[in-house]
RNA sequence: GGGCAAAUACCAGAGUGGCCAAAUGGAGCAGACUGUAAAUCUGCUGGCUUACGCCUUCGGUGGUUCGAAUCCAUCUUUGCCCA
């Protein structure tokens, strides 16, 4: 008597697509479906402090389908894509103890990527190391942290963007720490999974998507993101408030800008980051795409799959 | 009715005789991406072309000139001022 389903791994469901296309109402749909709970891949609706300017699964809502790795994070903790994935595979393997599928949904690509694909181990840079780094960025520019890179890792000088400062500065900040190269940590190699990838894109014409971004943001100001802005204000140096609804409108609180300019500037911010998200999906042939009103060939789609 | 100023590509705005298809910024479009990624960075953005290049543009028309976005005349529109 063999029960053929134990051998079958379980089945990671993975929602993306770019924001405000309708990922978190169908997660949810999908989450009741199979009886099982959803793990948020959005690097901004980790803080706790940031609920209304990320559209985060209300409490109701997760009071219904059981949310992990939402509003969890301070906005002064360090985070990055590999503590994502190190907290990210973990949940998951407790979750696959007593369930054969989980749904993992957000749009922040690194972290799907993370979960996915996985990334290379790289020791996280100590302050002390940052702060050179970033001492010598300040003082003596790109052009000599470049010709630094060049001496210390000439391979990785070759490929990088020499003109993206973040990139640069990581390289040195790997280099300095380890005194090995940057390149001896990039394996490149995709990781294996204990479980079965399903991807599912969601996508919507353009016209439709901007008009959604642009109603949500209005929204979200009727629900109160101007206020959420006040409150975490005094942070907004920190990177966790790079973020977009939130930087605009700490230039109004700064009266550089008037509200309904700020409010544009949300919209369209949104807009140009949901395109960005797209390009970086459209080079995932494992993605098969829908329309999120698509939920019966969605569900058939998975079906024929389990 | 009179006087003055302005009109430049999607928008704003430089350019005031050749180095101008026209700076710069914004917007738009496309792309890159392994550690703070909602970050950061790149390219394109009059038409045709892979490119060399060619063609059509700087409110309209007509001039001056070897050569005009730039000078002149005139018309139109807009803004300001005086009536």
């Amino acid at each position: 008597m063999i029960d053929n389903s134990q051998l079958q791994p379980p089945i990671l469901i993975v929602l993306i697509g770019p924001t405000g296309v309708g990922k978190t109402e169908l997660s949810l749909k999908l989450a009741e479906n199979y009886h099982t709970c959803i793990v948020s891949a959005d690097s901004r609706q980790l803080y706790k402090d940031l609920r209304i300017g990320t559209a985060a699964p209300t409490s109701e809502q997760q009071a219904h389908v059981k949310h992990y790795l939402v509003g969890n994070l301070k906005l002064t903790d360090y985070y990055s894509a590999a503590r994502y994935e190190t907290e990210a595979l973990n949940i998951l393997e407790k979750l696959f103890f007593t369930k054969n599928i989980v749904i993992l949904t957000g749009g922040s690509m690194m972290y799907i990527d993370a979960i996915c694909k996985g990334i290379d181990d790289i020791p996280t840079i100590d302050q002390e190391t940052r702060q050179t780094v970033m001492q010598k960025y300040e003082q003596d520019g790109l052009d000599y942290l470049c010709a630094e890179l060049h001496l210390l890792d000439p391979e990785y000088y070759k490929i990088v963007d020499l003109k993206n400062p973040k990139r640069i500065i990581h390289a040195l900040e790997i280099c300095y720490m380890t005194g090995k190269t940057y390149t001896s940590f990039r394996s490149g190699k995709k990781k294996k999974r204990p479980f079965r990838i399903i991807k599912i894109g969601l996508k919507r014409d353009r016209e439709e998507l901007y008009q959604r971004i642009n109603d949500r943001v209005d929204q979200m100001m009727k629900d109160g993101l101007l206020e959420e802005a006040r409150l975490v204000y005094p942070f907004k140096t920190l990177n966790s408030l790079n973020t977009v609804g939130y930087k605009e409108l700490f230039k109004y609180l700064d009266k550089e800008w008037d509200l309904p300019f700020a409010m544009e500037k949300i919209k369209q911010n949104s807009r140009i980051y949901s395109r960005k998200q797209m390009t970086w999906f459209k080079r995932d042939q494992e993605i098969r795409w829908f329309h999120p009103k698509q939920e019966n060939e969605i569900l058939a789609y998975i079906q024929q799959l389990l």
